[in-house]
DNA sequence: GCTTATCGCGCAATCGTTTGGGTAAATTGC
DNA sequence: GCAATTTACCCAAACGATTGCGCGATAAGC
């Protein structure tokens, strides 16, 4: 509202009551004026002395106090933000979209990184909420959590983002129709044994996309046995682990890997290179989010899109309405499916291009 | 100090002068109490009254108001941190590193991105004036900073992190050092035409980074001409930029690249593969930084690791002395290299394995 | 037994805003 | 020209914590 320039050379900060003595008038007249959102003080003040404050309070680099405006409004303008990891780049992102309509509706925001383990949810959000934050956004949600119960308990005012619960509002990317997607992408190019690097079993995004890839799969005529999903960490070491599985379980091997993370994905090309297997060509592989790397890597990967920035800012207006106690509906935002080298040509173990259709 | 169990039923935060009043004594004694460290509340109370004090704080879940505190104590105990973007796994790396050191000291802090910007480093400054942090760390400052001179003239504790200015104290990699390593690698490997995608030109990382390998490769005996410095952009975009240029210019091309970042390095393998050459083989990458996806490609790519989460968390402590009028020296944090696939070979150019040594 | 220290605690000011409730003076209505 | 508004302000009480000062009462010193 009042921009303090860095210039200004404030030792203290000026204050309400320094621009009222200098101007011989009140201090709440001031902050009368200075709140007036019209260029007319509605009563508070005369033009004239509207005019003078405001030429004052820039001249001086007037910035009020937060601390003071909390203690007396009860409202921080602060919002929490919890995530697994921030070196992970997909929350990186969504972080990014969050801070940027948290500024533009002069929020600040206070992020932390639970290491996605329930302790330290929960040590975070105290820690958040001793701050007196005004909600919290939580992007690391588990499958099971008692804490967002405890949080509704309390009237904390809080969304989800990234992963979503049901009963809880949440702002997420519509994980099953970018499974449902992979699926279509790889049973049109011919492939009928696949497997799925699923990621953590605790997670509504690795469970949502892992669920609508199976379900379109199998409504597709496509077989995909329990062993065919392999659960596993996000990261690309996760990834390694899983297509070291898959590529050294007994009968033959699938011709195509669906990846819920780019990250695993990675990791995954490299075992299968490792083993001797050339990625778009031995063995397709397609991730999720569309990671900037996606498409520069050495062989482009396929990937789902997520609005990783729309999600984030999207987070931000669903929590101010929840703190305003207005009602919300989750939201889950369209992906779209890129397909690049990594899975672009067609199996050539079946090479009849459809079966069904 | 005092942690706040979430399950406490508090619809509004319980007080001081709660408390006070149900123990039938002042609310200043039981501020005392709170704040001795000691187990005997020296002068403050007697063990009797503060063993009370204690335990009710505790039953009640007393958690004491920040803002009410800041506003007494002129300390927010909030730190702020500017960054490129935190969707740079570099930067988020360190930040996590920032999280965890402030944490441990019961700081809190606020992240914002600068995108790079010089206008957007001013005006993310100015946010975190605004809200009164005790202090700022940095992480995007550019070499020709006029911000960090009008911050010190105004007496804003500060130090730099990541990228370090001659005259301030910055908590960095020796990145210096770092491109010596690399120089007596590739020089040690038998390759005699190199080339560098040196990064962005207002960076002390590239410029360090470069600098320590043009000088070093030199003291080797090498040549570097101007033209073989190619600076770019930071991410893999740049990185494939840089290679196009390198590839497709006159002359033989270079049997070795050195890029002063990982996510380029892995854009110009990219390019490389794109144009039939073989890394590791028809010619050698090293990154830097040690991102975590480097050792997990799928060609395995050599980089110097920086201790990020330890530059990170040396800024943190580094500012607390500056916040506390103590005087600090910069940090260097020693890097390390990891050779890997794709710089392991020798060159097959001159195999002669060592010709200066 | 009297002075002096120490203990245990209360009082009240203060930090910078916001905001409900005034009250003179100026303006309007008729 | 006088009552009724409206205008343009000021006053003071919060918000919740911290902290210098003060003051009885007990303990210590000699």
């Amino acid at each position: 509202m009042w921009s303090m320039s860095i210039a200004g050379k404030g030792r203290t900060p000026v204050t309400l009551k320094d621009l009222a003595a200098e101007l011989g008038i009140h201090s709440s007249t001031v902050s009368r004026v200075l709140h007036s959102t019209s260029d007319v003080a509605r009563g508070a003040a005369s033009s004239a002395t509207a005019e003078r404050v405001r030429k004052l309070a820039a001249e001086r680099g007037y910035s009020p106090d937060p601390q003071a405006t909390s203690l007396r409004t009860r409202r921080t303008r602060a919002l929490g933000v919890i995530v697994p990891r921030l070196s992970d780049i997909v929350l990186a992102t969504m972080y990014e979209g969050v801070e940027e309509a948290a500024a533009a509706s002069n929020y600040s925001t206070f992020v932390m990184n639970s290491h996605d383990s329930i302790d330290e949810q929960r040590r975070k959000a105290d820690i958040m909420l001793a701050r007196r934050v005004d909600g919290l956004i939580l992007g690391d949600v588990h499958a099971g959590s008692t804490l967002i119960h405890d949080l509704r308990a309390r009237h904390v005012p809080f969304v989800l983002m990234n992963r979503r619960h049901e009963g809880f509002p949440s702002s997420t990317c519509d994980d099953v129709t970018g499974g449902e997607l992979v699926a279509d992408h790889l049973w049109d190019a011919g492939h009928r044994r696949v497997a799925v690097i699923a990621g953590e079993p605790y997670a509504s995004t690795a469970i949502d996309r892992t669920a609508g890839f199976s379900q379109r799969w199998r409504e597709l005529g496509g077989e995909l046995r329990k062993k065919d999903v392999i659960w596993s960490r996000f990261d690309t070491e996760g990834g390694k682990n899983a297509a070291e599985k898959i590529i050294s379980r007994p009968g033959r091997p699938p011709t195509a890997v669906f990846s819920v993370n780019d990250f695993a994905a990675i990791g995954a090309m490299g075992t299968f290179r490792a083993h001797g297997l050339t990625v778009g060509q031995d063995v397709a592989v397609v991730g999720f989010n569309d990671t900037s790397l996606a498409a520069q890597l050495p062989i482009p990967l396929s990937s789902v899109r997520s609005p990783m920035l729309d999600i984030g800012r999207r987070a931000v207006e669903m929590l101010q309405k929840v703190i305003n106690g207005e009602h919300v509906d989750s939201a889950r935002m369209t992906p779209q499916l890129f397909v690049r080298e990594s899975s672009a040509a067609a199996s050539h173990v079946s090479p009849v291009r459809t079966i069904a259709g």
